[in-house]
RNA sequence: GCGCGCUUAGCUCAGUUGGUAGAGCAGUUCGUUUACACCGAAAAGGUCGGGAGUUCAAGUCUCUCAGCGCGCACCA
């Protein structure tokens, strides 16, 4: 066959699909003809007349990532998932807005910023001071969240950005200073003197589910006290330990009294030891009699308020021994503790030592240290008090009711009011709610919202802007989930009374990974509700952990990380969202390796060819009325009405990996395996008929496929639909074209 | 200790209300120069972790055993 030959055919079609589909050539230029058309946004899409003014809202909003870093094949899955609903839904014609942000993320920033500036200046916090460092942290801040606005682009993600919103930034504030202040005058947020995790690293205090504990192996201590034996894996805590406990009904200890003070010789010499029968002492473990340091356990502390025992600080701020200590006073408690292994043993206090023990270590999982309890004048917010509630179209709670916190987070999801998916994450967040204490939401670091408490002698009073000279503002910021829980409020720009809370709140549909159903879906329930009456939002969709290709999980040590943007690069955005989806269900984690990713590089460049192959063979079609359909013909459009029916079905029940699935099942081994093949006969033959029927229909097939893919792919989608003649398209852009209507013929 | 999940083809996983098993990748055989080798066709491959029960019928429901993973709590 000749050139020649070959050159007329190639005229009919657009010259851009003979070569493979190559991403790169058209992503970033797609991402920007979307971003210039404004339809990201939904009043531009009612402006131009692609949404009816009153189409039923549908939004969401995105799980700001924190500034500390760069995207991560995790926040690549979120996006690929959100996208893909909110593209969905806007094709549908409602009123779509999926809301972008970032969240300051402030201790795990803070500390990163810390580490940075000591490694290179060898400064610490005090010596850079608060303006300077707030300074620096801003500028890392600002950097960080311009590179992952940069990346979340490049996932092709629809959202609007004229809707951006920063944990830190004005209208955040707002919505920060009326939560406080309004919870503060209600009685659900309190000082008081508690047993808090303070992290002696970081300075601060840090929040029960960013403690995370390391099992460690550590030298377990038996100790001669008086005629009992206590064990023990941290001697210096130990100096101040004048009360011994015993279970009530343990026989060993029967001839003892509760109250009854006995003399013992202890590490810095003989004290009087008082007797304390108490349940919370186990008979099974060890010798059943231990002795309790309050000030540094949540749990000897709740034993010392139960018998209004006397409570001594042991351990400073530091993490350094204070004067109860004697001659160790002063010293840190890592080079404490062998020093008065020492002095026991030559005190012949020591009767056996456990090398093989191991334990729990709990530490900071925002980049700090070991966590020792202390006890700490803090800020909480009081789960277990009762109030009456305000306003309230949350299902099952009517204004007036009288109600606590936790109670209005179970009823939230108990009702239905929000949804959970997968279901079985609803028993997970109750059961976390049972357990839950009062919430410490004031940290000793510097980034953050500043508490708006202000002190003057022992007075305090809580506003925003300073009663005036003479008062001193609390030097405290609060928690980032504090600011976290409003999300969904605060970036429809509450507290003010705006159109979009209006119109957009409660939001649709959460989603986000079940890692962060306690931080922040239960957070956003409890805030919500209880500041607006309503519901945050009506779904949860959780999704699972990227992990690497063998189910583990991805991390730096290991060497597995999959970078997404290096994804992107050989394979282009459409391949990576759709090995995000493929075989993810809802809450499961998803195994990801590199060939997943080739596989549908492979089905973009089948739907180009696909595309290539029918503009080929409809280039002469005529426009003319419908023409004559075949049985068989017939059959085709019902199938490809029948896949649409199935697809929208399963992304209504969020069952993405099988909506994923099913289109590409039915785009590549349907349409392209059997029907473009048995077409080429008819599309050749002289039946002109046929053929017409054969154009009008591969006609349909195209059009309504690409739409079909276009939320699980639409940059390849979009490309080709910009190829299409313009008597074709029924819009300018696919990525608002009305979604396909099933119908049969 | 409490709770949740997983165990299905060599690998990674699907399998909606119970009707004797599916996909992708890998592998086998064959084919293919005009939509696509980033292709097609065909074949192969599983007693659905073990055991018991309910049922006409169980991967699917119940009980039990085993292994793995995760969350929470405890940790003197």
């Amino acid at each position: 066959m000749s050139e020649e030959q070959k050159q007329p055919e190639k005229q009919d079609i657009p010259e851009v699909f003979l070569s493979p589909y190559n991403p790169k050539e058209h992503e970033d230029a797609l991402y920007h003809m979307w971003e210039e058309s404004g339809y990201f946004n939904p009043d531009v899409c009612i402006e131009k007349g692609v949404t009816a003014p009153d189409a039923e809202p549908f939004s969401m909003v995105l799980p700001p990532p924190n500034v500390t870093g760069t995207l991560h094949m995790g926040h690549a899955a979120m996006l690929a998932v959100e996208d893909i609903l909110t593209r969905y839904n806007r094709m549908l014609g409602k009123r779509t807005l999926w809301i972008p942000g970032t969240d300051s993320a402030a201790m795990a920033t803070q500390s990163k910023v810390e580490g940075l500036i000591y490694k290179e200046e060898k400064k610490r916090r005090d010596e850079i001071g608060r303006e300077e460092l707030l300074k620096r942290i801003n500028a890392f801040a600002e950097e960080s969240k311009d590179t992952i606005i940069g990346q979340t682009k490049k996932m092709g993600s629809s959202l609007d950005w004229s809707r951006y919103a920063f944990t830190l930034d004005e209208t955040r504030y707002n919505a920060v200073m009326e939560a406080f202040v309004r919870m503060y005058n209600d009685g659900l947020i309190y000082r008081g003197a508690r047993s808090v995790n303070w992290d002696p690293a970081m300075q601060t205090t840090v929040s029960d589910d960013e403690v995370v504990y390391e099992e460690k192996n550590s030298p377990f201590y038996y100790f001669k006290y008086g005629p009992f034996t206590i064990g023990t894996v941290r001697p210096e805590t130990k100096f101040g330990d004048k009360y011994v406990v015993m279970h009530p009904d343990d026989k060993r200890y029967a001839e003892y009294e509760h109250g009854q003070q006995i003399d013992v010789e202890w590490i810095n010499g003989p004290i009087t030891a008082t007797i304390i029968k108490d349940e919370a002492a186990d008979p099974e473990m060890g010798s059943g009699v231990m002795t309790i340091t309050p000030w540094h356990s949540a749990v000897d502390f709740e034993i010392a308020q139960r018998h209004n025992l006397d409570i001594e600080q042991v351990i400073d701020e530091r993490g350094c021994l204070m004067e109860i200590a004697g001659e160790f006073a002063g010293m840190h408690i890592k080079k404490a503790r062998p020093a008065i292994i020492e002095k026991m043993q030559a005190k012949g206090l020591i009767e056996k030592v456990d090398e093989s023990y191991t334990h729990n270590v709990a530490t900071n999982e925002r980049g700090g240290g070991m966590i020792e309890p202390q006890i700490k004048e803090q800020w909480f917010i009081a789960v277990n008090k009762e109030f009456a509630m305000g306003h309230s179209e949350v299902p099952g709670v009517a204004e007036g009711d009288t109600v606590t916190l936790k109670e209005l987070m179970i009823k939230t999801v108990e009702s239905g009011g929000t949804e959970i998916f997968p279901e079985r994450f609803k028993r997970v967040y109750y059961n976390w709610i049972n357990n839950l204490h009062d919430w410490c939401i004031s940290r000793q670091i510097w980034y953050g919202h500043r508490i708006p408490a202000w002190f003057k002698n022992s007075e305090v009073k809580v506003q925003v802007e300073s009663p005036g000279a003479g008062w001193e503002q609390d030097p405290d910021t609060l928690d980032t989930w504090f600011s976290s829980g409003l999300w969904t409020m605060s970036t429809l720009g509450w507290p003010a009374a705006t159109d979009d809370f209006a119109t957009y709140h409660p939001t649709t549909v959460l989603e986000t990974g079940y890692d962060i159903i306690f931080f922040w879906v239960a957070r956003m329930i409890l805030m919500t509700t209880y500041l607006t009456g309503q519901v945050p939002f009506k779904n949860v969709y959780l999704h699972g952990l990227v992990r690497d290709k063998s189910g583990k999980k991805m991390s730096k040590s290991l060497g597995n990380v999959i970078n997404p943007l290096d994804m992107i690069e050989q394979f282009g955005a459409d391949a990576t969202r759709l090995s995000l989806i493929v075989g993810a269900a809802p809450g499961n984690d998803m195994p990801l390796g590199e060939d997943k990713v080739r596989a549908y590089k492979k089905f973009a460049n089948k739907i180009w060819n696909i595309s290539r192959f029918i503009l080929t063979s409809v280039a002469d079609a005529e426009q003319s009325a419908t023409p004559v359909l075949s049985e068989r013909d017939q059959e085709i459009l019902a199938g490809l009405a029948r896949t649409v029916t199935e697809v929208s079905a399963e992304i209504d029940r969020f069952n993405l990996y099988i909506a994923a699935e099913k289109s590409y099942h039915y785009v590549w081994h349907e349409l392209a395996d059997v029907i473009l093949e048995e077409s080429k006969d008819i599309i050749n033959g002289d039946d002109a008929a046929a053929k017409a029927a054969r154009q009008y229909v591969l006609t349909r097939c195209l059009i309504d496929s690409l739409k079909l893919l276009h939320p699980f792919m639409p940059f390849i989608t979009e490309a080709v639909w910009q190829e299409l003649p313009e008597e074709m398209r029924d819009a300018e852009q696919l990525m608002v074209a009305p979604w396909p209507v099933a119908k049969a013929e």
